[in-house]
DNA sequence: GTGCATCCTGTAGCGACTACAGGATCAAGG
DNA sequence: CCTTGATCCTGTAGTCGCTACAGGATGCAC
């Protein structure tokens, strides 16, 4: 609190980052290692100290992550977030990109809940004289 | 084509199993390692050698994956179609938690896609303030 | 000064493959 | 008989996105 050692009022361990980004430690390190995150300074000793804006770059990506984006994805969308103030139409197509991803894969899902949901359902449990789910894998009976 | 050598009619090398169970060569030995699939017989030079019931069990494998079944589930699924004749039910819940697992995964992606939809739909590619898609992102405008 | 929390590096593990390298064997044609 | 090319073998390492150690060095409070 000292109003003299003011050059840094913001400064963070690592261990601060990770609360407050909801981003494990270790986690942390690793998209240093991978350049998703720039390596931060260092204290004499060796340890990492970070700034406000790490903590907002961690958000982002964490975010990011939680609708599916992949770190490669990430590291695009950090790009043309950054200083370059790249186009919006290159952001708008990562992200309709994805979008699509998306819609593909509930389409498959939504197909195989279906198929599941219905086998299952017909499958007693008791003493049913075939198993309906090993049926559609075909394999063989039960019981 | 001989009827003399009859004792195994049906014997496949590794690459014939891999054609006709649509499954990648590496990954039959790759089954194998993880004793998904069991070993089977070799040649004197030390090549594998098939037969259908393999080809039978391998055609399961890989429907059961393209149902979303993790190898274990594989596995438990195998043990229980197997010689130990064992009960339907068990069966049963495998399928029924593992459709569990498929309804919550697509709830989560609809939510996800309508989220990503409507900002991408918002942004118009063009000459656009800020970009929506950054901003529920919440890191910074475009341009 | 003593303990405990926090931090460091480096390595290895997960799941489910895939992709080599570097070599052996097979079957067919000349 | 010999060569060619396809197929096969083992073993290791890479992929993605982390996570989990081991084994040590600091920092800070009492």
């Amino acid at each position: 609190m000292s109003a003299i050692t003011s050059s840094r009022a913001e400064a963070l361990p690592i261990g601060q980052l990770s609360n407050r980004s909801g981003v494990n430690i270790e986690t942390i390190r690793y998209y240093e290692r991978v350049k998703l995150l720039p390596a931060p300074p260092r204290t004499s000793s060796g340890r990492r100290v970070y700034d406000p804006t790490d903590l907002r770059i961690l958000v982002f990506i964490r975010r990011s992550r939680e609708l599916g984006f992949s770190l490669d994805e990430i590291r695009a969308l950090l790009r043309l977030g950054g200083p370059e103030k790249a186009s919006c139409r290159e952001v708008r197509e990562i992200a309709a990109h994805h979008l699509e991803d998306i819609r593909s894969k509930l389409h498959d899902l939504k197909k195989l809940e279906r198929l599941l949901a219905t086998t299952v359902s017909r499958c007693s449990g008791r003493t049913a004289p075939d198993c309906p789910v090993l049926d559609i894998l075909d394999i063989q009976r039960c019981k």
